[in-house]
RNA sequence: GGCGACGUAGCCAAGUGGUAAGGCAGGGGUCUGCAAAACCCUUAUGCGCGGGUUCGAAUCCCGCCGUCGCCUCCA
């Protein structure tokens, strides 16, 4: 099967065929550390994990950047307002949300570049586009030349005569064109400058990424990521740099994921403002998140609110109750083994296929849904462990695909299990003594403690809720 | 104003020419001492509205209505 993906580019799914066979170079632009990262950031980085993992799924070498851009505007004037050194509170947030990557379950990019690390790739960057005549020097800022680029604008599809009429901000008259953006800019006092052929200065928002990308996965790669929020005019900014700097096509795909919907008053009411990662993670499992995001195609809007938290949250436990082991029954008849493997297969197979189209990972989903039902049919048709347990394998595999752990919450501490199965023991003591009240205040209040009771037919099991 | 998305059940959502996946919620049932979980049945003759093309349209075309994004701060 061959994997299509969608290309912001040509707007249109197109195999996928990369530059080196078996090697994909992913370049994903990652957040800018100004404040605490939002659920719309992990929303980013989780899209571009899943087709990482797909990729490696596919057996493709994946090399990963994922950049902080950690000197910038914003940056500075958050910094200022908080009178903290701009570096340190961009150390910070770096800090945090690398903790955040960890705990949503999100591969580490191989390379986390930044900019104040990279500013000697970035000078001789921008030192190789001047020489070309794309760039120029204005009292120590240096611009982008717009209208040398003739392709400017293929990826947005704008038109520069457009862009030079809706010129929203005062215009620069030290600019040859209103469209040309800074690659360097002078520094002022108070901000973070280097050394620079152009005078002490700092880089400007786009360099970065064309830079790092240079630097890390060379001239070529084959997916460049972000949200649909970057087209314009980061991404467009970084063809322009990148490929008037190298002379050739930089990236092969442009892949962009949808916003997610977080402004606005009624959001922050239905939501009760759960919108930092942080806040999400205080309240809901990590794969909540995921399996929210995964519901919906990556690239379209999502919505956001509580009522699709909660959905997320009860779907979470059917694709768990999956996992739930056997209670063999001996007269079992010998088909249903079959039938499960064949189930399993198929749904490899439609997980699969609704991956390869532009990773359609809610059809993909809904095929692990299918798979669940499967092996709750044959659990309780009272299937052996080995059968089901293959299956749960399959499960397992495809929901990693999907970087969902599956793991029970928090498990309490070991300590405590003894004495639930004390209570349990009592309890059975009490249901065959039909002492039923007794025996219901006990699941009752082990119930308010977390604790679900479910009586079946080979005994009590316990599970945390 | 320019560019671009989207509108499928109570909610989320897949599905780009062949007769509407999946999840959540709801209803009925099996199991159970009662529950829970699980399983079975059930919930859109219908895909924003109106036309058109076609043997056949959620899917293609035209118009209208509505929601949203971007237009040099943004994942």
């Amino acid at each position: 099967m061959t994997l299509t993906i969608y290309n912001t580019m040509t707007r249109k799914k197109e195999p996928f065929e990369t530059l080196d066979p078996g090697k994909v170079r992913l370049y994903v632009c990652g957040p800018t550390v100004y404040d605490k990262a939002h659920v719309g950031h992990a929303m980013s980085s989780i899209v571009f994990d899943v087709i990482r993992r797909y990729l490696e799924y596919k057996e493709y070498d994946v090399q990963h950047v994922m950049n902080y851009t950690d000197v910038d505007d914003k940056v500075i004037l958050r910094a200022q307002d908080l009178g903290v050194d701009p570096l340190d509170l961009a150390e910070q947030y770096i800090d945090e949300y690398d903790q955040h990557l960890k705990e949503l379950n999100i591969l580490p990019a191989h390379v986390f570049p930044r900019v104040s690390t990279e500013i000697e790739t970035i000078i001789s960057v921008i030192k190789g586009l001047v020489d070309k005549g794309y760039a120029y020097d204005v009292d120590g800022d240096v611009y982008f030349r717009v209208a040398k680029d003739e392709d400017y604008g293929r990826l947005s599809r704008r038109v520069l005569e457009d862009m030079r009429a809706g010129a929203r901000l005062g215009i620069d008259d030290r600019k040859e064109d209103p469209a040309d953006f800074a690659l360097w800019k002078a520094g002022k006092p108070g901000e973070p400058t280097w050394e620079s052929p152009w005078g002490p200065g700092r880089p400007g928002w786009h360099i970065e990424c064309s830079a790092m990308s240079l630097h890390h996965l060379g001239d070529q790669i084959d997916i460049h990521g972000g949200g649909n929020d970057l087209i314009f005019p980061h991404h467009e900014n970084e063809i322009a740099q990148s490929e008037s700097y190298t002379g050739k096509p930089f990236a092969r795909y442009w892949v962009h994921n949808g916003m997610m919907q977080l402004s606005g008053e009624d959001m922050s009411k239905s939501t009760g403002n759960v919108f930092t990662i942080e806040q999400f993670l205080g309240k809901f499992d990590a794969d909540v998140l995921r399996l929210l995001i995964l519901n919906a195609s990556y690239r379209s809007p999502l919505t956001y609110n509580e009522d699709v938290i909660e959905q997320a949250a009860h779907a979470l436990e059917r694709l768990k109750g999956g996992l739930r082991s056997a209670s063999p029954l001996p007269d079992l008849d010998p088909s249903e083994a079959a039938t499960l493997t064949q189930a399993a297969e198929q749904a490899r197979i439609g997980f699969e296929t609704a991956m390869d189209d532009d990773f359609n990972s809610a059809g993909a989903l809904g095929h692990l849904f299918e798979l669940v039902r499967a092996i709750n049919e044959a659990r309780t048709a009272g299937i052996d462990e080995e059968n089901l347990g293959a299956a749960q394998d399959v499960l397992c595999k495809l929901a990693g695909v999907f970087g969902l752990s599956l793991t029970p919450k928090d498990q309490l501490d070991a300590e405590a299990a003894p004495f639930i199965d004390l209570l349990l023991e009592i309890r059975r003591e009490l249901r065959t003594a039909k002492q039923w009240e007794l025996s219901d205040r006990i699941r009752d209040r082990l119930s308010e403690l977390g604790i679900s009771l479910e009586d079946g037919k080979g005994g009590t099991v316990w599970r945390v809720h």
